[in-house]
DNA sequence: CTTGACTCCGTACTTAAGTACGGCATTAAC
DNA sequence: GTTAATGCCGTACTTAAGTACGGAGTCAAG
């Protein structure tokens, strides 16, 4: 089914993931990917695993992380350094609780809004800035 | 309870709203916060209303909105122009839902890889790149 | 009435995250 | 077997979001 995902070159792989082929040598130069080796020749190939990486990336910063953030994530999975691991993953998950709480009440508010924007006419006090009010940390 | 937040200078709002000054000034030329009027002398007072608006910017922009997107977001909350202000939310509220699956699954992701870490040895296949998998668009 | 902290304003600098460019190598297609 | 499209690599440019800076004005305290 995705036998088409392996054997990439940067340009396929680019396309597959829906970035520009500049982004993938930048995040290789970061470190988010792997530099492969070149098989044949002198032209590297990409596979499946990367094409779900880079996608990775991509959603993890349309939620807010920075791509030192994102590098982190990755470092946790790689299995090694368990407890380090660990405490890392808890602050994360604590750190993505807080943006759920946030993205919730987002979510209310514009619901509400949706709701009542044609509902009432004239003054619609809607509660979209309210909803991040309780903000603990800045 | 509040008292202390009206009649604010700006060193007191970035203060009040955890920024920089500088920050405060910028997101005024950006039409994000308005510019209030200097009511006595040459000095502009601001309030709690100016401290809850930054406070908002500052959490939207955790969650992964550009400062453009947070425009939009409050251009929504002044009641005027309600039928193009519903679509906007409307489509606004579709992106904040795929946020919120996507969330959710580096939520449950994390869970698990906390979850396991210490219980398994060695080989921790963790499922936090696949939880990001399912990602219709790019 | 001066001094120190702060404001105002414009302009310039910085950082993160790409994006583009130019030159050379290679390789697929004709 | 030439040539157009890609790949490789380094360097430079761009955009978003601040941050810093410098000079002039202002205000409250001593």
């Amino acid at each position: 089914m995705q036998k088409e995902l392996e054997n990439l070159t940067i340009g396929a792989l680019a396309r597959a993931a829906g970035v520009n082929v500049e982004t993938i040598r930048f995040y290789q130069r970061k470190g988010l990917l792997p530099e492969p080796d070149k098989p044949y020749g002198s032209i590297r190939r990409y596979g499946a695993s990367d094409v779900t990486r880079v996608r990775f990336v991509k959603s993890a910063q349309r939620l807010g992380f920075s791509l030192d953030e994102v590098a982190e994530l990755l470092k946790l999975e790689d299995g090694t350094h368990c407890d380090e691991a660990r405490e890392q993953a808890e602050r994360k998950l604590a750190d993505v609780r807080i943006k759920l709480a946030d993205l919730r009440r987002i979510e209310r508010a514009l619901a509400e809004l949706v709701e009542r924007c044609c509902a009432a006419t004239g003054q619609v006090r809607c509660p979209l800035i309210e909803a991040l009010q309780q903000n603990p940390v800045g």
